[in-house]
DNA sequence: CTGAAAGCGCTTACAG
DNA sequence: CTGAAAGCGCTTACAG
C-alpha cells in the first residue's frame, strides 16, 4: 500500500498542497468547482492526512488524553466508552494514560504524557481529579483539562458532573415513601469524593422526613461487594434490623443481597437493597438491584466536546464550562414496602 | 510552559543535535563523557522529544493501536490493561479503536486509523481477530498485526492465546473427580470461535471418562448472565436433572447460580456450578464461583511485546510468534462433590 | 480565491 | 566518534 501524500493529490487535482490542505480542512475561500474536484481526487487516491506533519506543523494534535486512576474498573470503562464515541465524531483519537498516584514516578509520566505527545486536552476521572497534586501538573502545563465528577470546582477548564447529592436524596425519599424509617447506608470511600455527597443526600432526605438517624446504621464500605457482604453481616446483625438498605454503589448493594440470601432474609419482603451507579452487577443480580442510573459515557462524551469545541478553545483560560447532566432512578424489583 | 527541542539541549551542551539524538535514542558512538553531559542537559531542561517530529522523520509512531469490538466489555477491559502496562514500559502509547463490523463505514474507520496515525501495530481482539473481512485489511495494510485468542493461525505477525480446550476439559475433569456424571453444559455463542474449543474440551473428557453425554444437557447462550439464568432454568427443569452445570463463562455461571437460588437449590450441595474466565462477577457471587483463569492481560502484554521487540520487527514478514499462554483451575466454593 | 516560501522538530543518509 | 545537509508531510504567514 503506497502512501499518498497530500502532494500525489495536489499533482492529480492540478492545484497546490495549500489548496487541497484548505478543502481537507473545510476552509473557506476555495471555489465551489476547485473543491469538489479535490474531494473527488482525495477520495479516488483514499487520501489520508498524516496526523504527525499536521500534528508538527499546526502544533494541535488531534490526540486527547484520558488520565484514570484505576482503567480495570467498571467506571472507567465506561467513561472511557463515552469519551471514544466523543473523539470519533469529531476526528480526534484517544489515548489513555493510567496514573498510578503511589509509584514515585508519577509525576514525569504525566509530564511525559503531555510533552511529548502535546496533547490537545486532557479528561481526568475520579478519582485523582480530586488530587491537587496531579491538577496542579495540569494547570501549570497549561492544558486544557476537563474534570469529570469532581468534588468542587478547581481552576480546570471545565467539569462535568452529576447531582450525586440529589439523586441520594431521591432515592432515600423513594424509599421513605414506601414506609421505610430504619434505613441503612452503606457509604463509600473517603477517597471518592461522591461518597460525601451521596451521603449528605441521604441524610437530608431523613432529616426533612423527620426521621433520626441511628449512627449504628452508617456503615463504610470501600465500593467493593466484599465488603458490602462484610458490612451487610454487620447491619443484618443489629438488634433492630434495619427494613431497608442504601449502598453507594451497586457493587457493594450486591455484596449486601448475597449477604441476605445467605440468611434467609428474603428481598424485597423483608429487606430493601438499593445501589447507585447502574454498574452491570445491578442487573446480574436476582432480584435486580434498584439502582440510580450514573450518566457515566455522557458525561465523557460532554467533556470531549468542551475540549474539542472550536468556541470554547477560543476563550479557554478566562471562560470555564460547567455542565450538569441528568441521572435517573432506576427502580427494579429488590425494593418495596416496609 | 515553554517548550524544549532538541536544538535548545544541543546549545547548552555545546553538541550537535544529531548527538542529542544518539543520546536519546540510545545509539552507539557516542564518547561517555559526552553521553554523560547530553544526558544532564536533557534532565535539567526536562527535554521530551515532540514524538510527532520523531514520527514524521523515523516513519515510526511509537503508538500501538487496539482494535476491539465492545470496549465496554469486562473482557475488553483486562486485555486493554495488560496491554497499557506493556506500551508503559516500552514507552509506547495506546490507542484504543473500536470497531464496529454492523456500521457501514467501518472498512474507511480502520483504514483510516491505520494511515492517519501511521500505528506501529495492531493487537486485535477476539471476537473480531476471527473475522476474514478486518484480517484482510490488515493484511492489506502491512502493518504488523498480533491476534488475541483467535480460532486458527490466520496469516497475522503473530497470535497469543491459551489453552481454551484443554482448560475446559481439566475443568471437567475436575468435576467428574468429584463423582458427577450428569453435566449441563452451557455453549458460548458461536461468534466467539473460543465457545466451540471450550465445548470440545468438556466432550473430550466426558468421552475419555466414558460418559455419554445427553444432548438435552447441552445449550447454547450468548455469554449474557441473562441467558444464564434462562437455560439455568431449561436445565434444571430436565426430567433428570444435572448434578453439576459447567457455563461457558463467568456471566452465565452467575446466571445460573441466581436460578438455582430462585428454586432453593444449594450450591454446592444439591447443584455444582463453575464458569470460565475469572470474571469479577465470579467473585461477587456467593458462593464464589469455580472457574478457570484466563491470562487475559498477560496475553495482551505479551501481544505488545511481540510488536514493539525489535528480534521479531526485523524478521516479521517471514517469521511469526505464536504464544501459548498458561491457564489455571481456581477452585472455589460452588463446586463440590456430586 | 490561490500559491510559493519557510518552517514545525526531529531522523536518515552521508561525509569526515 | 561527530556533524552539516536534506527531508519527513503537512500548515502558517504572507503575497498577490
Amino acid at each position: 500500500m503506497s502512501i499518498v501524500t497530500i502532494k500525489d493529490v495536489a499533482a492529480k487535482a492540478g492545484v497546490s498542497p495549500k489548496t487541497v490542505s484548505r478543502v481537507i480542512n473545510g476552509e473557506a475561500y476555495v471555489r465551489p468547482e476547485v473543491r469538489e474536484l479535490v474531494q473527488k481526487v482525495v477520495a479516488e487516491l483514499d487520501y489520508r492526512p498524516n496526523a504527525f506533519a499536521r500534528s508538527l506543523s499546526s502544533s494541535r494534535s488531534y490526540l486527547l488524553g484520558l488520565f484514570i486512576d484505576d482503567p480495570v474498573s467498571g467506571y472507567a470503562t465506561d467513561v472511557q466508552h463515552g469519551a471514544l464515541i466523543g473523539c470519533r465524531q469529531r476526528s480526534y483519537h484517544l489515548v489513555v494514560e493510567p496514573v498510578d498516584l503511589t509509584a514515585p514516578d508519577w509525576e514525569s509520566q504525566v509530564r511525559g504524557s503531555i510533552a511529548a505527545l502535546r496533547l490537545d486536552g486532557a479528561i481526568v476521572a475520579p478519582p485523582i481529579c480530586d488530587e491537587a497534586a496531579l491538577m496542579a501538573v495540569f494547570a501549570e502545563s497549561g492544558l486544557p483539562t476537563v474534570l469529570v465528577a469532581p468534588s468542587s470546582a478547581p481552576p480546570a477548564s471545565g467539569t462535568v458532573r452529576m447531582d450525586d447529592r440529589r439523586a441520594a436524596q431521591e432515592m432515600t425519599e423513594y424509599l421513605l415513601g414506601l414506609g421505610h424509617r430504619r434505613i441503612g447506608f452503606v457509604q463509600g470511600p473517603i477517597s471518592h469524593s461522591a461518597s460525601a455527597r451521596r451521603e449528605e443526600g441521604f441524610r437530608k432526605a431523613m432529616a426533612a422526613a423527620g426521621v433520626t438517624v441511628d449512627e449504628d446504621c452508617i456503615v463504610r464500605g470501600d465500593f467493593s461487594s466484599r465488603t458490602g457482604m462484610e458490612l451487610g453481616e454487620r447491619l443484618l446483625a443489629l438488634p433492630e434490623r434495619p427494613t431497608a438498605i442504601f449502598a453507594s454503589n451497586d457493587d457493594m448493594a450486591l455484596g449486601v443481597l448475597i449477604t441476605a440470601m445467605k440468611h434467609g432474609i428474603s428481598v424485597p419482603e423483608r429487606l430493601s437493597v438499593c445501589g447507585f451507579d447502574d454498574a452491570p452487577s445491578s442487573r446480574a443480580a436476582w432480584p435486580q438491584v434498584t439502582t440510580v442510573r450514573q450518566p457515566k459515557a455522557e458525561m465523557a462524551a460532554a467533556a470531549v466536546d468542551i475540549l474539542v469545541n472550536p468556541q470554547f478553545r477560543q476563550k479557554a483560560g478566562d471562560e470555564h464550562a460547567h455542565l450538569m447532566l441528568p441521572h435517573e432512578l432506576i427502580l427494579r424489583g429488590s425494593t418495596g414496602p416496609a
